[in-house]
DNA sequence: ATATATCATGTTTTT
DNA sequence: CATGATATAT
């Protein structure tokens, strides 16, 4: 078995411990130590091109590192060599990272190479903590005071629905979600209101998104909040207007490293190369084979332009894998090598693995099927001594996720989900979390308008706008509103009181804040608000499960100084600890397993239209199915030892069944290195056994399927809709089926898969409703169905 | 103001 | 199907 040298943790290394001291020179000190030509312990332990990446310590440097190839030990021991031969102190360095949980285990492993002087590593840490930190030394070049509120999405969203209705629009046809979506995508691209490109701005509100976009930014620096964009952005904005600070922070910074950096997005990119502009020290490491969050803003032009960018960039590869095996290895890299534009690595192993499995590639009837089989195949290695921990079931869309767990629940498997709502972004949690932060600070309009009425308390809708007409009018936070109303008789009596009282009880908890300590405080607050009250009194299932969350929150609390820091601390950090527990099997997102690993992987639901997702290859075309491709390679590239590949030949979608085509992809799995399971499969590979279920075609004709001919009409008429501007007269085209011909008329008979032959009876758009012979009224897909 | 009915909607997700 | 958001009734 291959198993990667980088997986384990590094050992410390002896001798170096000792001497590198804590203290802000620990790093000069320990090259001291290491100095007169001795070896440096930690380089021998490295390949020959992972030890160039690490000892290639000035200019630009580029590191291609494929998966499994140990890039985490490149980045951790580069940093290691960059202080062990006193080339910079800890504070000098600036390592970034895209999630708090990479920055944390850098930071460890760092730690584990050089001892404690990795605590100095103040500028470790993700792109928007290292921007936080920036912006809050600086934020009155900003329009912000130093303390002001980092806004998640969900704070976001409900600014922009304020906003839309400030502006006297409809906010059911301009859907804040969406304004949303628009500035995000905006911040992304490092445009500020005025620099968003006409066309774009137009879509939006009959033309009105750059004003929305502008409202939205004043707004947010009245309630002295930033959202996440605004964490680059800002910091980007301060650089370029104010020299004397850039170059602090390129002085400051001697060595500067990214990781993931496939995933950085426009803003990121600049916000880099401002300040690698100084010394340009930069080392990247990515993987554009790797890179799955083009939705989101990344651009893999990043890591394809870096050279250009950065003209004499070292370039080093990383194609030695320590992972998986050599089928493994094989079947990633042919699939991937579909794709086009790629910088291109071949994965290579060194290792002879003789008995190395092939993957398999099995189908079932429906996906309720799919998870008994992959259930009874978990068991069936747990019986051969295999452990839990190592298996991972990688689904394309969390919805799938649900079957696996009813079945596993049956079955008494346990298993752990990965993703999902995070702890601090379910309702309980953002609602005490705002009762904490109008006490903190009471201009945080956002948080008291969500907890006015919550628990209810007669404050209802009406009341609500009055409040904001004053707010608006006057300028003033809501909660100062608040207080001027309750000296009126503009309000009903009964809302009155109940408002009076809301106001009483916040001052007195703000009284408190320095008497009492934060978790107590925390304690009386929800208390004595009703909320927890409200969740006891709530019948539904999960109020229980709820009030644990709170007690949870609360406990968690008490690692932080106080309700400001601790406040501060969760607006950037809002991951869950992961409950290591005992042993289960991973159920989890493609995206989610980026960076980790497994013996064995489950990939279920390859199937068109799911894997690759119809969306993404209608919305985005070629580049979206690139893309999806690459979500393959992650996937397959998680496997140490074995990878088993499942298609369902039926699948329920929203609630109706639709039979299904194999993914494309598994026939960009080579041969060779694949063992198509027969048993009890579908879909009749090779031309094995026909069975009355039969209609997916052998592997080596499957694009002359209907159904593939489909999947390609489709993405035609995707592509073409997605190149061409998306609005006519600054109205946005409706993205549904408008373009559809109504193939089927009532009474037509017709032929579906799995119910056999009907007659329509009703046609709404591409949904049809037949009534069939043998299996009764129906709701289908019209290209479901066939005229007979 | 709030409880209930009806309706649209439906990837991936960090910070 | 299942959830959330909005319209309607109480």
């Amino acid at each position: 078995m291959i198993r990667s040298t980088d997986g384990s943790a590094m050992p410390a290394i002896t001798g170096f411990e000792e001497t590198s001291a804590p203290g802000p020179r620990a790093g000069g000190i320990a090259a001291r130590a290491l100095g007169g030509g001795r070896p440096s312990p930690y380089l021998d332990k490295l390949n020959p091109e992972q030890r160039r990446a690490v000892e290639t310590v000035d200019g630009p440097v580029l590191v291609l590192a494929g998966a499994g190839t140990g890039k985490t030990r490149v980045l951790t021991t580069r940093i290691a060599h960059i202080l062990a031969t006193g080339r910079a102190r800890p504070g000098e360095i600036l390592a970034v990272t895209f999630t708090n949980k990479a920055a944390r285990e850098m930071k460890e492993r760092i730690s584990g190479l050089v001892g404690p002087s990795a605590e100095g590593m103040a500028w470790l840490g993700t792109f928007h903590a290292i921007g936080t930190r920036i912006l809050r030394r600086h934020a009155e070049l900003s329009g912000l005071r130093s303390d002001f509120t980092i806004l998640d999405a969900d704070d976001q969203i409900r600014l922009c629905k304020q906003i839309i209705q400030a502006e006297g629009l409809d906010d059911k046809r301009w859907p804040a979600r969406q304004m949303h979506s628009l500035i995000d995508g905006w911040k992304n691209r490092g445009l500020t209101p005025d620099a968003v490109p006409l066309g774009e701005a137009r879509a939006f509100a009959n033309g009105r998104g750059a004003d929305l976009y502008k409202a939205y930014q004043e707004r947010l620096r009245v309630l002295n909040a930033v959202d996440f964009g605004d964490l680059l952005m800002e910091p980007i904005h301060i650089f370029r207007s104010h020299p004397d600070v850039l170059a602090s922070y390129q002085e400051r910074f001697r060595y500067m490293l990214v990781d993931e950096y496939q995933d950085t997005n426009v803003a990121q990119y600049l916000w880099l190369r401002l300040l690698a502009q100084g010394n340009r020290n930069l080392c990247v490491v990515g993987d554009d084979d790797q890179s799955i969050y083009g939705w989101r803003g990344a651009e893999v032009d990043n890591i394809l332009r870096f050279e250009q960018d950065f003209p004499g960039a070292a370039v080093i590869r990383l194609e030695r894998n320590y992972r998986s095996t050599g089928p493994i290895l094989a079947a990633a890299s042919h699939l991937i090598g579909h794709n086009e534009g790629r910088l291109g690595k071949t994965l290579f192993t060194e290792h002879e693995d003789h008995d190395a499995e092939k993957l398999t590639v099995a189908s079932a009837w429906d996906s309720e099927e799919e998870a008994r089989a992959i259930g009874e195949e978990i068991e069936s290695l747990q019986r051969k001594g295999k452990s839990l921990d190592e298996m991972a079931i990688l689904v394309r869309a969390s919805f799938q996720m649900r079957e696996f767990e009813d079945r596993f629940v049956t079955l008494g498997l346990p298993y752990r989900v990965i993703g999902g709502p995070r702890f601090y972004e379910r309702r309980e949690i953002r609602d005490a979390l705002a009762y904490f932060r109008v006490i903190v600070q009471p201009a945080d309009d956002l948080a008291f308008e969500r907890i006015i009425n919550t628990p209810k308390r007669a404050i209802g809708e009406v009341a609500v706008k009055t409040l904001h007409d004053t707010a608006r009018a006057r300028q003033i936070p809501l909660f100062q509103a608040a207080i001027e109303l309750t000296q009126t008789e503009e309000l009903k009596p009964k809302t009155r009181t109940a408002l009076k009282d809301l106001l009483a009880s916040f001052g007195r908890w703000r009284s408190e804040l320095d008497r009492l300590t934060h978790t107590e405080l925390a304690e009386i607050v929800l208390d004595e608000s009703g909320y927890t009250e409200m969740w006891r009194m709530d019948r539904s299932a999960d109020a229980p499960g709820r009030l644990e969350n709170l007690k949870e929150l609360v406990r968690a609390m008490d690692d932080f100084e106080s309700m400001a820091s601790f406040l501060e601390h969760i607006s950037l950090v809002m991951d869950t600890e992961n409950d290591a527990g005992s042993e289960a099997v991973t159920i989890m997102t493609l995206h989610a397993a980026k960076g980790l690993e497994f013996d064995t992987v489950f990939l279920p639901g390859w199937e068109e239209g799911l894997f690759p997702h119809q969306r993404a290859v209608d919305e985005s075309g070629q580049a979206g199915l690139e893309e999806e491709r690459r979500l393959a390679y992650v996937g397959l590239t998680r496997a140490r030892q074995r990878i088993f590949v499942w298609f369902a030949v039926n699948r329920r979608v929203h609630g109706m069944w639709q039979s299904t085509v194999p993914s494309r992809f598994l026939d960009e799995l080579p041969e060779a290195h694949v063992e198509v399971r027969e048993q009890g499969g579908y879909g009749g590979y090779g031309g094995y056994g026909e069975s009355r279920f039969d209609r997916v075609e052998p592997f080596s004709s499957t694009y002359s399927t209907p159904g593939w001919e489909r999947a390609q009409r489709r993405k035609a008429g995707g592509a073409q809709r997605s190149r061409e501007p998306m609005t006519i007269e600054g109205e946005l085209v409706a993205k549904s089926v408008a373009d559809h011909e109504p193939a089927f008329a009532i009474g037509a008979r017709v032929f579906h898969q799995k119910f056999g032959n009907g007659t329509v009876s009703a046609v709404e758009g591409n949904k049809l409703t037949v009534d069939f012979d043998k299996a009764g009224r129906k709701r289908v897909l019209d290209s479901f169905v066939q005229k007979t």
